[in-house]
DNA sequence: AGTATCGATAACCTGACGTTATGGATGTCG
DNA sequence: CGACATCCATAACGTCAGGTTATCGATACT
């Protein structure tokens, strides 16, 4: 019986929540979607995985035993998946660097041209990602490390280097009645619509609306963006603000849109992530110390 | 990036056989279908896995690296198969067994009762597969022993005790011309068309038409059967003729079909299988004592 | 009784993935 | 050199798998 590890992922958030309803939140599904996988799954397995009741879902000694022979499935996928993409690596000298909007700013290509003295056979080839996978493909493995901005979702399966820290600033079409301030407190936004990242961003949407400011409100959300293209047009257009890293102003710079400081909000920190279940060596190795070497 | 096991299967013909024609015909799929499932595992993972030539598929150093890491993928979904299998049979103390056709005909009963006597709280569910899937559900891990036919695909995998060898027999319409000998040889059938088994049944297929007696020509195939029922009627209807246990004259016994002996085939042997993965022990091990004790 | 929360089911729609048919490139043979 | 064979890739098409929203039934709580 074969089985997509898709499934085995959605096995394992239930079995960790104990309820279909808020694993299904977890993983970006609608809670129906959910209840046929692991359906499906309990079929082609020929066991009930789960006992079913009004407060959740208790597995079942199938159940436990699925959720306990798990890791070894998923590590070994993983281990093979990073093996093809060393292997690929080492075939065509190209790292592959993952990397949200401006990526590490102006170090970016310092850090760079750092590495290509240090390895000039090689290459590092840069791949945005759009917002709704902040890990920028290292979740994925499609790459081997990336330019990130803290939080992202699963940071603690990355082992990150800090290049620079940052403050936020909020950005806002030019004629908003605010952009007339040089400088405001994060309280005086809370009733503003946001642009938000998608919602499968989790962790990095909800630091980029800074929920952990708004005492419990929930943040109104004018427009959904993926990318900085489409971000800038939705506050050009007024149909939100938004906050960003001050650097936005020197990479994003629009007649039509201003950034002013704001208080309240904790800065951003950009990092150089690498899976933890690589050691660095080779490389990806001399790409760390280019970095390091350049980091505040 | 997730993937299906189905897909790391595939990838795994084409890299065995050296050519997508040749790992569609061993996985019953048409060319296209498989060209597709390589693209798309290449483009997932974000590496070219073959160089592809006038000769077939050769593996890029990426994809040497994947068939080198997948046997520690697919062996560990196996343990957690066979993991969650065990655990189910153990909570509701039910043996599943799986059977083609008449099973191990007259000692089918008293295997089972035999075992019922070792394990009076436990319980065999026999579940009967069809002709498409001659291992009657022991590859896909649904049972976790069986009554089968030899041969059936991937036999190196799994342990077996013969129970019992019987010749094989020609079964046709009662009014067919050949009906009115009491014995044929097999010479004497070639040009006759074969009720057979769906292609996906491999060897099994080929030995319930003798291939190997037919020198090379190919069976005329009259249609695809996939359980005794359609089987029969396909017979009654002079639809084609077909090979037969010597058994089905007693177990599916009709009016307008006759059985009649046939030289120059070899006989058909019953055997009880279960995975050499599983050495066996409990309850499992029980059921081969028990059919031991009554095999020929 | 009203409300909240849970998982299950129905209806619907889109896209994934299979098929057959065909094509381009290369090699072999008469 | 032309005909044929063989390889993988691509196009067109059809089916159904798997997602969504809406709703339901069961239970618990106030």
């Amino acid at each position: 019986m074969d089985v997509d590890t898709r499934l085995l992922r959605s096995f394992r958030a239930v079995a960790e929540e104990g309820s279909l309803t808020r694993a299904a939140q977890r993983l970006y599904l609608s809670q129906p979607a959910l209840t046929k996988q692991i359906r499906q799954l309990e079929e082609r397995l020929g066991a009930r995985l789960f006992q079913r009741s009004k407060h959740g879902m208790a597995p079942t000694a199938a159940g436990e035993a699925l959720a306990a022979a798990l890791p070894s499935v998923l590590d070994a996928w993983d281990a093979a998946r990073r093996a093809v993409r060393g292997a690929e690596a080492e075939a065509s000298r190209v790292l592959r660097v993952g990397f949200l909007a401006s990526a590490a700013n102006e170090k970016t290509q310092p850090i760079i041209a750092r590495f290509r003295e240090c390895r000039p056979d090689w290459r590092i080839e840069l791949r945005q990602a759009s917002w709704g996978d902040p890990a920028a493909g290292l979740v994925s493995g499609e790459v081997d490390a990336a330019f990130m901005r803290l939080p992202f979702p699963r940071q603690d399966e990355f082992a990150s280097l800090a290049l620079l820290t940052e403050p936020r600033c909020v950005a806002m079409a030019a004629g908003h009645p605010l952009a007339r301030r040089e400088s405001l407190r994060f309280e005086e936004l809370l009733d503003e619509p946001f642009i938000a990242a998608p919602g499968a961003a989790g962790a990095f949407r909800d630091h980029w609306v800074a929920a952990d400011a708004r005492g419990g409100r929930p943040v109104k959300v004018g427009a959904v963006a993926e990318h900085p293209d489409d971000w800038l047009t939705a506050i050009a257009n007024g149909d939100g603000i938004a906050l960003a890293p001050a650097s936005a102003a020197r990479y994003y710079a629009r007649p039509d849109i201003a950034y002013r400081e704001v208080e309240g909000v904790a800065p951003s920190t950009v990092a150089l992530v690498w899976p933890k279940a690589v050691p660095p060596s080779g490389p990806l190795s001399d790409l760390i110390a280019a970095a390091a070497a350049l980091a505040d």
